[in-house]
DNA sequence: GCTGAGCGG
């Protein structure tokens, strides 16, 4: 029931090579990240090209959605959307 | 070294 955007951001198609050192740092300036993480594939060994950054706040959340999304990272566009916890 | 939808644990 909640219209808001939350303090948890949905990013996505991350290039292979972008680690989640990169998105902590990308996303460090817009607020504080009070956690970040990157989804691992266990049998490529690779992250499957998205994740997920929570914020201290939804405000910084939104700031840094609406900086990041649509932006070239490490040669491919990152998408980032508000997280839809299931 | 390479590919490319999506909401994890």
């Amino acid at each position: 029931m909640s219209q808001r955007i939350g303090t948890k951001l949905f990013v996505y198609r991350l290039s292979f090579y972008t680690t989640l050192d990169q998105l902590k740092k990308l996303f460090s300036p817009f607020g504080v990240v009070t956690n970040a993480n990157l989804v691992m594939d266990p049998v490529t060994k690779r992250h499957k090209g998205f994740g997920f950054v929570s914020y201290k706040t939804e405000i910084e959340a939104e700031k840094a959605m609406k900086a990041m999304n649509g932006r070239i990272v490490n040669g491919r566009l990152l998408l980032v959307e508000p997280a839809n916890e299931k």
